[in-house]
DNA sequence: ATCCTCCCCTAC
DNA sequence: TAAGGTAGGGGAGGAT
């Protein structure tokens, strides 16, 4: 109704001074970096250089982007031949370089010491000297070869013609156009809205901690009855955006999908109430949507937009309740009990939502999250519902079971051939025999589901278990090595999302769509028709994020599965069993801060350390980052306090793992709480202590280079026992090295970063010890 | 019994 | 033409 208010640029409602307060914590700082460069009047260093980073580089992909930023340039996840101006890369294989270079304007690939250089001189560097030019090829690369496939297959090069890899189903060669589509990862990613809406869930982290600081109200702690759950769903919300960017199309019936084609296959993501009424639905081809509906308006996706209007949903629940668990782009739950009217706060979260975006937005409320959603679905579009406790079980009733959340196309049927088609059907059955049929806790879930109870508490953080990145479409090899450059490509996204959520991982797993034997041509455009799901995984020694491991692991499983490359119709990679990497990110940044106060410490204070540091074979940056803030904080409390200092030196020589919790532990047990100032008193420094803090910086050493080694082993042969005979053959120094770091480890199980399979370290300590005892006759 | 791997199902 | 991803929950069945 207000269209200048629908048309507005609600992405960066710079108008509204509250919504800076809510930005995430990283995106101010850099802002505030942006700004202070601009007071200062460079107009950055970078002006008019948008970069591209393209495999793992020294500093890291985020370092870089942030640097960049910092200093005017610009950044791209997603390689574009308009708009990047240089590929940022520390060694490329001959493949994707000419994948670069047959472009047409080709960009240059430049090593990230150009950027580095850059800045330190505070000026822009000619590249030319810094261009890549010797390739080195990956080690693996001749390794992997697959059997070459015989001559004439489908697929395969005929007559000295060059063929594409499209050639299969009886289709004829691809033109310019679908070859492009091909196999690209970049442009697939950049235009998914699967793709999107998956890996959106990544960035509300950073928004709900941000609020998080605001201190937003807690809810009260009640009766499981008495509690208030709201859930709130924006409605039709691509659709939604795509009317409020053109207005024009108010009120008619709108889909949104990448082509108008009228005859093609691109896939409804969201469409209009008009739309529904003829009963178009999310996931039709257009073309059979506008069989039903003639007068259907195709509207494009604007994914920069829905990230805003979504940052204007969470902020403006988090006004109401700190206990927000977010669902999706769209949707999410709010835990209020005890803070107002249900309805009443419903209302203002429509209302405010609408003034500010011009979008509609529908609520539901109610004592648990199952009805709260129901609520919800209850309402749309554009209202708000209630469902009493009172009232849940009339509600049930009617609640046909698919509309149950969890039980999707699958069980629906399962149950409705079971004789179950609404809830109340569920009731005159048992719970053993839903158990049976679904098992134990899926039937469970639908027995409580059906009779309106859900114990379940809204949750605003949830611990990652896996992270991942797939392709399932305009996926068609002809070679392995096609594969093989896919699989890089997905390690390379792979290596960002676990760099952007602070974790590494020890699992590895390849996924692989493979065409069914008899499978006919796929109904939708390049799409994968129908296929088996295989995986296969390997776990690691020790966790891993770089993408270099990663692409070598996931094509060492695709070697061993041996299929196939010209029958994939997707394909992606999984890292799970993932651990918490403590800093994250901004370890790297802090580190040339540690290190120097490090340096300072020895020369100003302490001669002697400077005896005891560690040798200058070993590199301090070589050592894990909580290592060095481990040290860092021995040398710190050393030249505080004595008292002090024998707290955080009680387990120095076994407790370097760079735990906080370790450090505050009091060893003595005498009960001393740690002075802030010491009296002058004190005894001085005994040399006991001395000698942990140089055992410690040992150890630090040790534990670094076993990790090393292991995830080397990890990397290359998997088989540690067969790694460190190879290696450590006949250095006996080496040997003692690595076997004093393996027992510090099997000793600590835990007290380090890096996880360690136990029976492994076992099989390695066994055969150094061997190895000692054979070639030199002693015993270490 | 408990864990692990390889699935399937579901939701957005 | 068209961009069928991502993550969690959980079950079957084998290994330990």
């Amino acid at each position: 109704m207000e269209l200048k208010d629908n048309t507005r640029d609600w992405v960066i409602p710079e108008h509204n001074g509250s919504f800076r307060a809510y930005m995430n914590a990283k995106q101010e700082k850099l802002r505030v970096q942006f700004e202070r460069r601009k007071v200062g009047g460079e107009g950055g260093i970078f002006k008019g250089v948008t970069i591209h980073v393209n495999g793992y580089t020294k500093p890291s992909h985020t370092e870089l982007k942030e640097l960049m930023i910092q200093w005017g340039g610009g950044f791209e996840n997603y390689f574009s031949n308009t708009r990047v101006t240089h590929i940022i890369c520390s060694n490329l294989t001959d493949a994707k370089l000419k994948q670069y270079q047959k472009e047409r304007n080709p960009v240059p690939v430049v090593h990230p010491d150009w950027i580095m250089e850059s800045i330190r001189a505070k000026r822009l560097l000619d590249f030319s000297g810094f261009v890549l030019q010797r390739i080195r090829l990956e080690p693996n690369q001749k390794v992997l070869q697959l059997p070459r496939r015989p001559r004439g297959a489908v697929g395969d090069r005929q007559g000295g013609k060059p063929s594409c890899s499209a050639q299969v189903e009886g289709r004829p060669s691809p033109g310019k156009r679908e070859r492009d589509l091909l196999n690209n990862v970049d442009s697939f990613f950049k235009n998914s809205r699967l793709h999107f809406i998956g890996s959106w869930k990544a960035n509300i982290d950073a928004v709900m901690s941000a609020a998080a600081a605001l201190n937003p109200p807690r809810p009260k702690r009640v009766q499981s009855t008495e509690r208030q759950i709201i859930h709130v769903d924006i409605d039709c919300f691509f659709a939604s955006v795509a009317v409020s960017v053109d207005p024009s199309l108010e009120g008619k019936p709108v889909a949104v999908c990448h082509s108008d084609s009228s005859k093609g296959t691109a896939e409804i993501s969201s469409c209009s109430y008009e739309a529904r009424k003829f009963g178009v639905k999310a996931g039709m081809y257009f073309s059979a949507a506008k069989e039903l509906c003639p007068g259907l308006v195709h509207a494009p996706y604007y994914f920069e937009k829905y990230q805003g209007a979504s940052a204007v949903l969470y902020r403006i629940l988090l006004q109401y309740s700190a206990c927000v668990q977010p669902v999706s782009i769209d949707e999410a739950y709010a835990d209020i009990s005890g803070l107002g009217d249900s309805l009443s706060i419903c209302d203002r979260i429509r209302s405010q939502f609408h003034k500010e975006t011009g979008l509609r937005v529908s609520t539901g409320a109610s004592h648990n999250m199952l009805l709260a959603k129901i609520a919800t679905n209850q309402a749309k579009p554009d209202g708000t519902f209630f469902i009493r406790v009172e009232t849940s079980k009339e509600f049930m009733k009617e609640l046909p079971v698919k509309e149950i959340p969890g039980v999707g196309y699958k069980s629906s049927k399962k149950l409705a051939e079971m004789g179950m088609l609404h809830c109340s059907d569920v009731w005159l059955r048992s719970k053993q025999i839903l158990q049976q049929a679904f098992g134990s806790k899926t039937g469970e879930l639908i027995w409580e589901y059906s009779h309106g109870r859900d114990s379940r508490a809204v949750k605003s953080e949830a611990k990652r278990q896996t992270v991942g990145a797939e392709i399932n479409w305009g996926i068609r090899f002809t070679s392995n090595q096609d594969a093989i450059k896919t699989l890089e490509k997905l390690s390379e996204e792979v290596q960002r999302r676990l760099e952007q959520s602070h974790t590494k991982g020890r699992s590895i797993t390849l996924k692989l769509k493979l065409r069914k034997p008899n499978a006919p041509p796929p109904s939708k455009f390049l799409g994968h028709g129908w296929c088996d799901n295989i995986s296969r995984s390997i776990t690691l020694a020790c966790s891993v994020d770089d993408n270099a491991v990663i692409a070598k692991e996931a094509v060492g499983l695709l070697f061993k599965l041996g299929v196939d490359p010209r029958e994939i119709r997707g394909i992606g990679i999984q890292i799970t069993k993932l651990d918490e990497v403590q800093m994250g990110a901004r370890k790297r940044t802090i580190q040339p801060d540690v290190q120097e106060s490090l340096k300072q410490a020895s020369r100003k204070r302490e001669p002697r350390l400077k005896e005891i540091a560690p040798d200058e074979n070993v590199r301090l940056s070589d050592i894990d980052i909580n290592e060095q803030k481990y040290i860092l904080s021995m040398i710190k409390a050393r030249e505080r306090e004595q008292s002090k200092r024998k707290l955080f030196f009680a387990q120095a020589s076994g407790g370097h793992s760079g735990r906080q919790r370790k450090h505050t532990r009091q060893a003595g047990g005498s009960g001393n709480e740690p002075r802030p100032d010491p009296g002058p008193d004190l005894p001085p420094p005994v040399s006991e202590a001395e000698r942990k803090l140089h055992r410690s910086i040992d150890s630090a050493r040790y534990v670094f280079e076993v990790c090393e080694i292991i995830s080397a082993a990890a990397a290359e042969e998997k088989a540690l026992v067969r790694y460190v005979s190879e290696r450590a053959e006949g250095d006996l120094e080496k040997l003692g090295r690595l076997l004093k770091a393996i027992r510090l480890v099997r000793r600590n199980p835990g007290a380090y970063q890096v996880k360690m399979v136990g029976s492994e370290l076992e099989a390695a300590e066994v055969l150094i010890q061997k190895s000692v005892e054979q070639n030199y006759g002693g015993v270490m």
